[in-house]
DNA sequence: ATGTCACTCAACGAGTGA
């Protein structure tokens, strides 16, 4: 009787499975984050805009899952579930400055690295608060730049405050000066990509009317009147094993829901 | 549509951020 190879063995697994939701504090949506993972069952959950210093990790253990966070008192905060290990590489944005705010958390799981980051809003734009989100974004750029020369299989997901494309938005004049969607965002949302990465969902998804974020305000929601600015960025050797990208509506229309929608990836295994 | 929601301080609402 001939034994399987490991390689073969892995082959036959089925997919991992990651998704990434900003949640507009985790102790508002705890119950609604409990039940998507009840039902959608990924492997991985990046949260963004935890908004607190108490993370619920318990809630998360007894449903099977480790957690690692990044707290902020009041703002930002990330926190990455697994059902895996979670082997914590940085819990700021390392280069070539040091973050004080909770908005990034890099680790690897199951031979994978994945970044969870919370991208500056930068509204008002122009002030203080669009030239941090810039300077953001370049250290993020220096960053995966090294982990690209480095040959590191990477994803990056979460909320990255940034309208890539007209398509991405269901009224470019509405959004017009607006800091996730100003030409200067968009350039370095660019540079991000020119690195060699994919945006994962324009894999498998080309049509317009595909978003993950509808403001509360003014029924945007019942209108679809919302913006594409949760993403998920693959190296090249991961957008290889890519299964599928897609958006999960579903809990945009819970009762007292986050303002954003999960996206989940399908990565094959190696 | 000046439209909502969540945080904090200190309060029973105002200011801030998204």
């Amino acid at each position: 009787m001939r034994t399987l190879s490991l390689r073969n063995v892995s082959a036959i697994l089925p997919s991992m499975k990651i998704a990434s939701w900003n949640v507009n504090s985790i102790k508002a949506r705890l119950t609604h984050v409990k039940d998507w993972l009840a039902t959608a069952q990924p492997d991985v959950l990046l949260l963004q805009e935890l908004k607190g210093l108490e993370f619920p990790d318990m809630e998360f253990t007894a449903l099977g899952y480790h957690s690692k966070c990044v707290c902020q008192k009041s703002y930002n905060g990330v926190a990455t579930l697994s059902k895996s290990d979670i082997d914590v590489i940085c819990d700021y944005l390392p280069n070539p400055g040091e973050d004080d705010q909770a908005r990034y958390l890099e680790a690897d799981i199951n031979g994978l690295r994945v970044i969870n980051i919370y991208l500056p809003n930068g509204n008002p734009a122009p002030g203080e608060k669009f030239d941090y989100k810039l300077g953001w974004m370049d250290r993020l750029y220096a960053r995966l730049k090294a982990l690209r020369e480095a040959r590191v299989p990477f994803l990056v997901g979460g909320d990255f405050n940034v309208i890539p494309e007209d398509r991405d938005c269901y009224d470019a004049t509405a959004w017009e000066g607006d800091a996730l969607f100003r030409p200067e965002s968009r350039a370095k949302f660019r540079a991000l990509l020119n690195l060699g990465l994919y945006d994962a969902f324009r894999i498998f998804n080309s049509e317009p009317g595909q978003y993950t974020f509808w403001d509360y305000q003014a029924g945007r929601w019942q209108k679809n009147q919302g913006i594409r600015i949760d993403h998920f960025l693959c190296s090249p050797e991961v957008t290889d094993r890519l299964a599928n990208c897609a958006i999960d509506r579903d809990p945009r229309g819970k009762e007292k829901p986050s303002d954003h929608t999960p996206v989940i990836v399908e990565v094959n295994r190696p």
